[in-house]
DNA sequence: CTGAAAGCGCTTACAG
DNA sequence: CTGAAAGCGCTTACAG
């Protein structure tokens, strides 16, 4: 600890510099920004002299006065559900990584229970002039048009999964191509009959839609067997009897070997479920995953899962949001991204 | 969808919903903000016309305005390392809650491996005039000389666990009262001989030094018997090998029936190797976590745990950079704030 | 190559 | 009770 907490003196203006340096106001403002374009020109003799005053006086830019003179703005804000999951924080994480690396800094606001607060939160980051948002999956209803009039108001908006707005921009996961993988890998490690569980039933849910159609597909390709689906309440997460329901009818009933699961937590669930019904796992049973949750690496056995890939997330998500601050409102074909997920062999399947 | 993306009209100003309501523009800001103190009055009939034309127009103040004005500022930066855990970002959630609970707003910059980064991260919050710092678990050196100085600006400045910066506030969990209610609970439900594993020496780690403190207290209070700690080597998540090692000397060894491991991971990790070693949890051995991790709800069976409280560290946390603001400096005895954990029972204890 | 002026959108202290 | 002026800290277009 050798730093100390001191009152803070009022700090450095552009104008102290620039009479310190012996130049004027505008001449400092170019020569500490480096600008070349404009009708006002500095030596690089004068510039040296400004910059070095300038980190001697420990001058910083105020940013409000710049961002009122039309400074871009790089802050970006991030809409996230109150009650996210560990997993969407991962996700964040990996954003603000990204935003960092190109120059942008993230601001948060929580989706709460109310509308009006989410609005609120909305209109704040209009406010501050931060037209950039990324909204990731969470309670909006399309009811909500207050928030969502609001939504429209941003430069740059880019949704996780679902679209609420007409014109902005997705990012989601080939959760399909994710189901494809599992499956693939529980048929090479010797599965005769693979069961889909899926938590809500595919008609009523687009992202079990997505799963199904993986699923499909697979089994179309390479005819194995017929499908098994078997599809819970929507309960999340999922009660006891529940999962032995699930057990029961893909295993007991249909006689599955393999399961690939919607999600992780479902799986373990799943996986404590057969041992419930006196089965092994991966032995009698095979389970996959879909999400890399910690808690599916710390199971016993480890999972073996579908990675979501949060780095091509952020990637996609942040190329989205600087595409459209550049060229405005991208065309149909430019504002989705199909992010790939990833298997993770571990010992579950 | 019932929304729809379009480019931005210019967005009123001030002065135009003035105009409109046939005010001057002081009337008009004043109206808006319900400001009595002033010499500017308005009468409630034209303050209420003011605030109905601000609504038809959509106006929406330009905060780069008001806090070059000296609004005051109600972001407050949070520094978060890059590769925090998902317990972190359970924290950090409930302080955004909190902070926007009591209107503020969060802005989030990541530690990064290198200094200057982080340096540049908090200069930027500083060039933003966010002076309300928030300063998570990181990598930080005492000898990033850049970084501290910089903390140093900072008007209110709380750390998580270890003051970086003399002067600075502090909020931690009591973490050797959760050591008291894991071993309590061990005792409890019957466990005659009580280990406390460490994922470092205590010599090492003050982390590990509390949880020490609270296993000694416990035992010197009530006397069952002599104290038997194992430590491993800090590597972390640990190795089976290490594992393997705490199993043979806990058990084996110094015939423990009760553990109090210093978090969730290794208590997983452990109970792992005790059903490696043949032995079951909890009737063999019963073992205590800490952290509240899901993935300690999720494992089989579930985790006895210490949850750290993060509502609770959230209040302390926001109230100490409320207090910072409005008062300075805070003395000794009020810028520190303990938070107690809380014990939850489920199946591994 | 450099300086003086205007103005971004607001708020606050000063006149009427 | 209301209006005209000054100014927050900066940048940019205009003069020299």
């Amino acid at each position: 600890m050798i730093a100390s907490l001191e009152p803070l003196k009022p700090g450095a203006r552009l104008v102290d510099v620039a009479t310190r340096a012996g130049v004027s106001v505008p001449v400092a403002s170019v020569a500490l920004r480096g600008v070349s374009g404009g009708t006002v020109r500095v030596s690089s003799q004068t510039a040296e002299r400004v910059r070095r005053v300038a980190r001697e006086m420990a001058y910083r830019p105020n940013m409000a006065a710049q961002i009122l003179k039309g400074r871009k703005n790089d802050v970006i804000g991030v809409l996230i559900g109150a009650a996210s999951t560990p997993a969407n924080y991962g996700r964040l994480s990996a954003i603000e990584r990204e935003a960092y690396r190109r120059g942008y800094r993230l601001m948060i606001g929580q989706f709460h229970e109310d509308p009006a607060h989410t609005a609120g939160s909305i209109d704040d980051f209009l406010s501050r002039g931060i037209d950039s948002l990324i909204c990731f999956h969470n309670p909006l209803m399309p009811s909500d048009t207050d928030v969502l009039g609001l939504l429209c108001q941003a430069r740059a908006l880019v949704f996780q999964t679902k679209v609420l707005v007409r014109g902005a921009c997705r990012v989601d996961v080939d959760r399909a191509a994710g189901v494809v993988m599992g499956v693939g890998q529980l048929r090479d490690r010797g599965c005769r009959r693979i069961g889909l569980l899926l938590n809500a039933p595919a008609s009523k849910d687009p992202l079990m839609r997505d799963r199904l159609r993986g699923y499909t597909t697979t089994l179309t390709t390479r005819k194995p067997h017929r499908p098994v689906v078997w599809s819970g309440t929507g309960e999340f997460p999922p009660s006891r009897d529940l999962v032995d329901e699930a057990v029961r009818e893909l295993v007991q009933a249909q006689k599955c070997d393999g399961i690939a699961a919607s999600n992780d937590v479902w799986a373990i669930e799943l996986i404590k479920g057969l041992r419930r019904a006196g089965l092994r796992v991966p032995q009698d049973v095979a389970v996959v995953g879909f999400d890399n949750l910690q808690a599916g690496a710390l199971f016993d056995p480890a999972l073996t899962t579908i990675d979501q890939n949060n780095e091509g997330f952020a990637r996609a998500t942040v190329d989205l949001i600087l595409e459209s601050l550049e060229r405005g409102p991208l065309p149909p074909a430019k504002r989705e991204r199909v992010v790939q997920p990833a298997l993770v062999v571990r010992e579950s399947a």
